[in-house]
DNA sequence: ATAAACTTTCAGAAAATACTGAAACTTCAG
DNA sequence: CTGAAGTTTCAGTATTTTCTGAAAGTTTAT
């Protein structure tokens, strides 16, 4: 590993705990990533010194994740592991996954709790600002489903648009009143 | 605490360190949110069931994610915790503190990787890896910038549009190309 | 069926993180 | 200045998380 790349992949273990995932999970990925070639389980473990054991389980992380692939080449039982889909669909898979890990969970404790009435005023105040998140949540949960579901293209288009976007929509809703 | 207002408290707990700080921290911003008056450093301490020099740490974690107030009332020197700002606000600086945390140092890391030229075709491969993540997290940094820039009101208007956006764009290309 | 070449699992060890409580510090009233 | 009422700090401890390596499991060729 040159310099360049061992800062890249050393950068993603140390940021792995906040993107949502360990430090060796996270230098997995950086080096999947940066590689050009698909890696096997005990290359990735010498490249970053850690066991082999350790691989597998960071593997199975990243799996379930939806970031890596698996393959197999002819004559070789061995499996190699590569990044799966475009940097952009990665970014929309950590997106996706944290939606469901770090909102979804909330959502839905919020959901029950706002089904029954509140016994008194301190639990009315509580059931009031419990509503007010769950209604925040979701109308972002369904904006970046609705997103996300946007081709990169029409997408990428609507970004760089940036604030943009707002006089636009202002010239709809005059075309609307006027028709 | 009645038992709704407490399953709440705990879920914040056990999300806590998901959402960016750890369980403690998490409980502690639950109850300051749920509660309809400010606490004291010692009533957190009491209703929580930790020391009192946690609480006082947490209060700093929470401070640095600009996420509490501080008041004061005549008479009485004790400090009075309660959430800083809205609903709305709130998510608005978590939203903006990770993006501190979890992007900006990428950025930074991935903008002095790519100042001096690739050495061999490996360096090369990485660069072009680097540089499409460096570009689209640049894109959404910038666009998630512009998007807070933006009245809560008119964002709340384009996420109630959702990929309806897109058809308004096209409109738009259209009258430009015509005109 | 056997064995070679892998992968996965998991108990225990190591490392990282969070928590306590007592001491140090701050602020203010008298 | 003194001390009461508070807050902060931090060394040591407890808890949680991660990692290792050996054993168990799987797959395939013969």
């Amino acid at each position: 590993m040159t310099a360049k790349i061992e800062s890249f992949v050393m950068h993603c273990g140390e940021m792995g705990s906040r993107w949502g995932f360990n430090r060796t999970v996270g230098q997995m990925y950086g080096l999947l990533i940066i590689h050009n070639e698909s890696l096997t389980a005990i290359q990735i473990s010498e490249a970053l010194n850690i066991s082999r054991g350790n691989v597998s389980m960071g593997i199975k992380e990243l799996q379930s994740w939806r970031l890596v692939q698996v393959q197999h080449k002819p004559k070789d039982r061995k499996e190699y592991y590569s990044p799966a889909g475009s940097i952009w669909e990665m970014a929309s898979r950590v997106f996706e996954e944290r939606r469901k890990r770090e909102v979804d969970p909330t959502l839905s404790l919020l959901r029950d709790n706002l089904l029954d009435e509140p016994a008194n005023p301190q639990e009315e105040y509580a059931q009031q600002k419990m509503h007010e998140m769950h209604d925040l949540l979701e109308t972002i949960t369904h904006w970046a489903a609705e997103l996300q579901s946007m081709s990169p293209d029409k997408l990428n288009t609507l970004m760089k648009l940036g604030a943009g976007v707002s006089k636009i929509i202002d010239i709809k809703d005059k075309l609307l009143s006027k028709g």
